[in-house]
DNA sequence: AACCCATTTGCAATATCGTTGCAACTTTTA
DNA sequence: TAAAAGTTGCAACGATATTGCAAATGGGTT
C-alpha cells in the first residue's frame, strides 16, 4: 500500500494533492525542512497559505514534530509512529549541521535524564548538537 | 559603582540611556527576555530598531546570549561572565515554566556529553527541559 | 455516476517581525 | 568645549505569518 496516504489516513485527514506532495517530501528527504524549503520545491503548486496551514495540521496530528533550534528558525521533521494528535514523543536529540546546514534527527539517541535543582519539575527535554555531520567530515 | 555602567564599560560599549535601561532589564528581571518584552516595557521610550539593534549589539560583546527554543520565538539572557566578544560559553541548561512561561538559565547545570553516532562531530550542544518552575510547582 | 456535506484550498487583505540607509543627535576623548 | 566616533530615530522596505471568505475538492451515500 501506499505509505503517504496510510499516514494521512491513520491522522483522519483527507487525502489531497498538496497534503501527499509535503508529506512525500518529509517521508523522501529523511531529513528536517522549514516552510521556505517546502513553498519552493513542490512539484504541484501550493499556496503559501495552504502550506502553513498543512504543516500546522500535521503537527496537530503528530505526523510532523517542530524541532528546537539556537537560531530564530522553524524547522519540522516527520515523528515516529508512536506521536499522535498532538502527544508527542521526540525526545531524541537533533543535530545540526554547520556546514551543509541540514538537521538529522538522531532517532536512537535519547536525551540523557538531568538532575535539576530542588523544586524544578521536568515534563520534557530537547536537545541540539551542532557540528559536522556524517557526509561533511572530509 | 554602578554596575549596570560597569558591564557596558567593560564591553567597550558607550553608556547611552536606552542601553542602560535595556541592560537593566536583564539584570533585575534575572529571567529570559523576548524583543517584545524589552519594546513594551522600557521606562523611557525606544525606537523598535534600537531595541534589535542594542540586542544585536549585546550578543555579540557577549553581554548577552540567545536562547534554544521549542517554539519560534527569540529569546535572550544574561551571560554569565566569561563570556566575550562573540565567544559565548553558554552550555548550560535552559528551563521553560510551562505555568508561568519564563525561562530559567540552569547556570549551574552543564549540557552533559552524549555519544553520537560514528562519524559526526559535536562542536556545541544545548538542552531545554519543559516543566514546572520552583515558583509555580504548588 | 451523481449527489451532498464536510473539509480543504486559494486569493486578498492585513498583521507581525526584522533589516537597511541615512540624517540628526549623543557620547567620548582630547 | 569642539571634533571624531559612535548611536539613535525615522522612513521605507522585505520577509514572514495570520484571518475571512468564496470556490473547489474529497469522502461517503444513494
Amino acid at each position: 500500500m501506499n505509505t503517504i496516504e496510510d499516514i494521512l489516513k491513520k491522522a483522519k485527514l483527507n487525502v489531497t494533492e498538496g497534503r501527499k506532495n509535503i508529506l512525500e517530501m518529509f517521508v523522501l528527504g529523511g531529513g528536517a525542512l522549514a516552510h521556505a524549503d517546502i513553498e519552493k520545491n513542490t512539484s504541484v503548486s501550493i499556496d503559501r497559505v495552504t502550506v502553513y496551514r498543512t504543516l500546522q495540521t500535521f503537527v496537530e496530528r503528530g505526523i510532523i514534530h517542530l524541532i528546537p533550534t539556537t537560531d530564530n528558525t522553524i524547522l519540522y521533521a516527520l515523528c515516529k509512529d508512536n506521536c499522535s494528535d498532538g502527544h508527542h514523543h521526540d525526545e531524541h536529540v537533533h543535530f545540526i549541521c554547520i556546514t551543509c546546514n541540514k538537521t538529522n534527527c538522531l532517532e536512537e539517541i535519547t536525551v540523557p535524564n538531568i538532575q535539576l535543582p530542588k523544586g524544578f519539575k521536568p515534563i520534557q527535554a530537547a536537545m541540539i548538537v551542532k557540528g559536522i555531520c556524517l557526509h561533511c567530515k572530509n
